[in-house]
DNA sequence: CTAAGAGTTCAAGTGCACTTGAAGTCAAGG
DNA sequence: CCTTGACTTCAAGTGCACTTGAACTCTTAG
């Protein structure tokens, strides 16, 4: 019995749209091979990779920046849990550090926008940086830094 | 000596782009009067308001989003310290939730994507209601639920 | 008088992350 | 043989948050 998965199977087990999957197959996120009617296979293992794209999109990563993530990941082999491990901590810092940006945010709030302080001079909720006005044209997302 | 601000005098203080205070006066997010050569001009105010605005950004709420809370501030008067703590208090909420899970999701990182049961059926970590499946297309932000 | 610099409007373009639509292929079932 | 369903490619569309460009006005300085 084969193992492997047609591309409505990984949709269905992972929730992710066909054509999403197709997209990020396009952008070079996940992999696959094509049987002999030319439909695309997928190694069980995409589930998880899928699962870890989802994952690192909620912390507001890029796609490009997620590439950048599972490049690190064997493509001679089926990854196993010590390599997804290493992939995870490696990028844990990087949520550590939204977190707490969050938090000091939030702990500014009420004494910051809440009184009469937050006139963007000498305010440090918004301007460490102004590091939004950097980037460029799109929205933007959670993370810049 | 008129203490109004021009667009280009509002963009160098608070550092967002002059098109980016079009474009926010477009959505009804700040408002502003004419001079009489047709020029905008600005409250000082609208310094507190963009200032919001570039925050509650960061807290990854979309412009229409936005626009629902600092519709609560007074049209017809200067909003002052109370009205602004009164704004911030209606998402403070929010951004808690917000930031709790993003905590959650960290603490499972490991214990889940780390070890093998990232499959996305019995994993809490992703399928809570698989929310980003229901959104439409575009870039999604980090808040969701 | 002319040029510079700041402002104006409106339409179109940009980047991301997809989705949607059109047109076609292929295998299985009635 | 025909339909159904799942798949294929490729181009174009979508939504957000802007930016950019073209064509224009208005004020001030030289």
């Amino acid at each position: 019995m084969d193992t492997e998965l047609s591309i409505g199977a990984v949709a269905e087990r992972s929730g992710v749209a066909t054509s999403a999957l197709r997209f990020y197959e396009d952008r070079g996120l996940i992999h696959s091979h094509r049987n002999s009617s030319g439909h695309r296979r997928y190694r069980r293992s995409v589930l998880r990779r899928v699962a870890f794209i989802r994952f690192a999109q909620q912390m507001g990563l890029t796609l490009t920046e997620i590439r950048g993530l599972v490049d690190e990941l064997p493509d001679n082999r089926v990854p196993d849990a010590e390599d997804w491990a290493r992939v995870s901590a490696a990028w844990t810092p990087l949520l550590d550090a939204h977190i707490e940006r969050l938090q000091r945010l939030r702990d500014r709030l009420t004494s910051c926008i809440g009184c009469g302080c937050l006139s963007m001079q000498h305010c440090g909720v918004l301007n460490p940086g102004d590091e939004l006005a950097q980037h460029g044209p799109g929205p933007r997302l959670v993370i810049d830094g």
